[in-house]
DNA sequence: ACAAATATAATGTACCTACATTTAATGTCA
DNA sequence: TGACATTAAATGTAGGTACATTATATTTGT
């Protein structure tokens, strides 16, 4: 279904407005899939991208800077995030003894195990449904980056005016 | 930059994943950048476009079901959103008298005003930075239309562009 | 050594989404 | 008519984002 019928929306100023729409349609549309398929499993999103950064560190611990610095949404609050990993006892949170403001987070046993479940189920397999090719995707994924390229500005920093 | 070098991730099993991981990082970075230049005239993205919604219904009103309709994400509260715009006087909400439990919302001239005033301001002409040109971004179009069209629907649709 | 600066994480606040439940008005129909 | 279903919006709750502030620990400059 084209972006104009899902919103009802027939016209828009040029095809840079439809694609920004479109870009957050289905980006949401995307993770709300997602979000229900990971319910079964007892996480949320950004729950299960912070597991698995601990996994890629393990057995080695991160900090939460260092989440900060791997996650998607650089923005969001990692500590509030692990917070609830703790208390599901999927990680555990320990005073770094080399430098005590820091504070090692570790994936558990039992967050291993999650992932593995998660990965045998197969719900990460169709988190994009196959509507396009592997060729498209990559056409995709030339076209994202591109969109990101600065003119001149720094990138990551919203220089807005 | 490219999307491994952003979340310093890099290796990705295939390039839907990587897809998927830049869809989701390219979007939050372009509503950020939104975000942060709608602070200035002091709306929030969704309360930006449910403006934007009864600015198409002006001079007639909208109900809630409407405005769910419309929106880019369904799931949201659009009865808490026109709480906030209520407050700051931007929209109006009366009880629709031919059916009483639907609620009549209409946009304030102040809120005619602020939108006027954002697009003279220019601030929306740059949503999406001017990396790609026009074809690129009917191409993006074509390909997140595709990514929503569900593996199970009819088959011999023909989705042509 | 010690005051000031900096680094690191946690916390507070406002707003948002997702989803279940509630409240009230209207429609249906025996 | 009166019981029941349906519709429209509001509300409750858990979790997330954005951003400012705070609490400690460490580093730095004199």
């Amino acid at each position: 279904m084209r972006i104009e019928d899902e919103i009802k929306q027939p016209i828009f100023r040029d095809e840079y407005q439809k694609a920004i729409i479109n870009l957050v349609y289905t980006t949401g549309w995307l993770q709300l899939r997602q979000a229900t398929a990971f319910k079964a499993f007892g996480l949320t999103l950004p729950q299960f991208n912070i597991l698995r950064i601990l996994r890629g560190q393990h057995p080695l611990p991160a900090t939460v800077a260092l989440l900060i610095d791997r996650m998607l949404d650089k923005t969001s609050n990692a500590s509030r995030i692990v917070d609830r990993l703790e208390e599901k006892k999927l990680v555990t949170r320990t005073v770094c003894p080399a430098n005590r403001r820091a504070v090692d987070i570790r994936i558990t046993p039992a967050g291993l195990e999650l992932l593995q479940q998660m990965e045998d189920s197969g719900v990460l397999d169709d988190a994009l449904p196959k509507g396009i090719s592997e060729d498209e995707a990559r056409q995709l994924n030339a076209l994202l980056d591109k969109i990101r390229t600065e003119d001149g500005a720094t990138p990551g920093t919203p220089s807005c005016e």
